[in-house]
DNA sequence: TATTAGCTAATAACGATTATCATTTAGGAA
DNA sequence: TTCCTAAATGATAATCGTTATTAGCTAATA
């Protein structure tokens, strides 16, 4: 996805689409590895050396809040993040502290049918949060 | 659960059962509210006046290591805790906050069954930690 | 009683995240 | 284009959940 698109989405969210509101949510398009802020701070710092850390965390978190990016949060002791493309699920490993995109729409099929019928009493089911917790071979 | 089950327990998992261990697997086991840490030293403090908060943290992490207890990371910036009976899932509320139970052994089986047959490349699954993101009404 | 290993209490330290605030910028209006 | 204003940024201090440290305590064993 190029810039011209980042910022079409950017202002479609009702978010102004500065530098490094763009650069954030490329570097987070780009990579495949969930990576923490600090770690998103760190890769973006090359191409744009003045931005801030802060900046990074806030801008994470009015992408999140217009739903272009979720926060992913496992065993490790800081929160990863994930551009929101399709629905996928994850799968972790925490002695390695590795987390990978799993796609499986037999799943996601299987579970989003199960809650057509299945209604939770007193709940308005909104999203599924599944991770699956095992060891990369 | 009584206290000599809970001192049985203790033992069982290979951990001396001492006063401040009972307190709090005894404290986790009566709440179905998932408590922080701190709220649950807040809570074993009204008993127990002496312990300290970081014994609670060290025990909530003996407990964990043996599996009689496990925590549970969602949007909300701390950890919360869950003293493992039987496999259920939860229920997350991210505006009010708020964690409960969900017992379906339906889906329980599904999702397991699932897994029976479909094997995913290079990671061998130990656990599935699923929550629903939603609203209580 | 002496020994020993493990546990606890108190508190300092750590580190990820958030708050503060002066400065700068984006984007619409003139 | 230039001006204006609300919003965003950068630098850094502060916060707060969690972990590390360590001296002293406790229980078990010989």
């Amino acid at each position: 996805m190029n810039k011209k698109d980042i910022i079409e989405k950017l202002n479609k969210s009702g978010l102004k689409a500065t530098h490094q509101r763009v650069a954030v949510l490329d570097a987070l398009m780009k990579t495949k590895t969930h990576p923490s802020a600090e770690e998103l701070y760190k890769t973006i710092l090359k191409q744009y050396p003045t931005i801030s850390l802060a900046t990074v965390y806030k801008t994470l978190e009015s992408l999140k809040e217009v739903g272009l990016v979720r926060a992913i949060k496992t065993d490790c002791d800081y929160v990863r993040y994930d551009a929101i493309t399709t629905n996928h699920f994850h799968l972790y490993h925490p002695e390695k502290n590795k987390l990978e995109d799993y796609y499986d729409n037999d799943l996601k099929n299987m579970i989003e049918n199960y809650f057509k019928n299945k209604k939770i009493d007193n709940f308005e089911l909104k999203e599924i949060n599944l991770q699956l917790i095992g060891e990369f071979k």
